[in-house]
DNA sequence: CACTTTCTGGGTTGTTCTGTCCAGAACCGT
DNA sequence: ACGGTTCTGGACAGAACAACCCAGAAAGTG
């Protein structure tokens, strides 16, 4: 199953990679306001400002269009421009991240949120290779919280027998859940529910010394 | 906004809502296991055993379907043969509750659960009154749950000053967005690690008379 | 400055899928 | 039994959409 990875453009020139990255941009943006099955190749041509076959210079499908978006999410939340997953190595860093999540919601109006949450319900059905993609990003994710919480362990905040894995795998469920009901309730107070449950579940695992 | 409910046959004979029912059922089947944009009207017709135009002289669109499979699940919760969520109505009735999630989940290979969750995230954000159906069928699983909270409550085995809708949706939520965890990874352990923390949740604002 | 590779535009094809039409069979009330 | 309604079958139109092709411009390479 190991498939080889990009086999379109060999090479790109700056240009092209310009163009690939725009068109990314572009169907990142629709698909968060329609969907997957809302956004069609013409309205990506339309929306990044190219034209016809540029699409399939670039991509061999939708489906590789689509997985690219899904890869270019999952890598986002690792090391570019967001300083604040960087260190969820405490209580206070921790509320912190979940009160972002809850305030981009509620600036958005709980709408068009391109999380990998959206797209897991679209897409882990229907496409395996899409799941994969989305899997891995999650267990991603997962892994960076799970470093977090780690440090918060062994500096001694948190109990040495709590399972931190399933801690991380709360809050990261708690996030997705709570971002999918929001889209669907229009209202933040699901994500916020879950937030603070999985928070407390966490913090249930401190030591007295750590708080 | 108050549309006339359901606008196309005015009368049906025991033999209709029979046909009718078997549509709704092929499609919830085949939706739960393609999603909803990998379902076609062809496939429906076929896995019913109906032909050509039964579908839209039952439904007046493909959208007027799914809209009905989608209340169709947000009622099975209530009345019919589901009679754990009857009495959500103590910690172990909840423990119950969420084992019998994680043990359906496991038991098909974390694959094709239908629940709401999974159809929000395709619809929630390209179809406006499919949102708003699904938006309705969690708000009333959620006052089923706390039902429950409230007799838990009543009877003091939660402290007066819980906020049980809080409570409500979190179990919700973490249900909700384990599924699709849950489906996505191919594992039961984020919907595992969710439910724990939102029941540790609700847990946590337990009287000490209560437990 | 040749020469190759990459990039861009637009038109086109072929398929897939929703939705419609029409005619006949079964069913229901009276 | 009769007239009207509902149900069923299959064929068909029409649109939406992914994907392909060709030719030319631009840019990188020696």
């Amino acid at each position: 199953m190991t498939v080889t990875e990009e086999p379109k453009p060999r090479r790109l020139t700056p240009k092209g990679r310009a163009t690939r990255d725009r068109i990314i941009e572009a169907a990142t943006e629709l698909i968060a306001r329609n969907g997957v099955a809302g956004t069609g190749i013409e309205d990506v041509r339309a929306a990044a400002g190219v034209s016809g076959s540029q699409l399939y210079h670039y991509f061999d499908s939708k489906q590789a269009l689509i997985r690219a978006v899904i890869t270019r999410q999952a890598d986002s939340v690792l090391h570019p421009d967001q300083p604040r997953v960087t260190a969820l190595d405490s209580f206070d860093a921790l509320r912190a991240w979940a009160d972002a999540a809850i305030e981009r919601q509620r600036e958005n109006g709980c709408r068009g949120d391109c999380t990998l949450g959206s797209l897991a319900g679209e897409l882990s059905v229907s496409d395996e290779e899409s799941r994969t993609d989305l899997a891995t990003g999650f267990l991603r994710w997962k892994d960076l919280i799970l470093d977090g919480l780690r440090a918060m362990r062994d500096r001694g905040g948190l109990r040495a027998d709590a399972d931190l894995d399933e801690l991380a795998l709360s809050l990261l469920t708690a996030l997705q859940g709570g971002v999918l009901l929001s889209q669907t309730m229009l209202h933040v107070r699901p994500l916020e529910a879950a937030m603070n449950a999985s928070l407390a579940y966490v913090h249930s695992f401190a030591t007295t010394a750590g708080r």
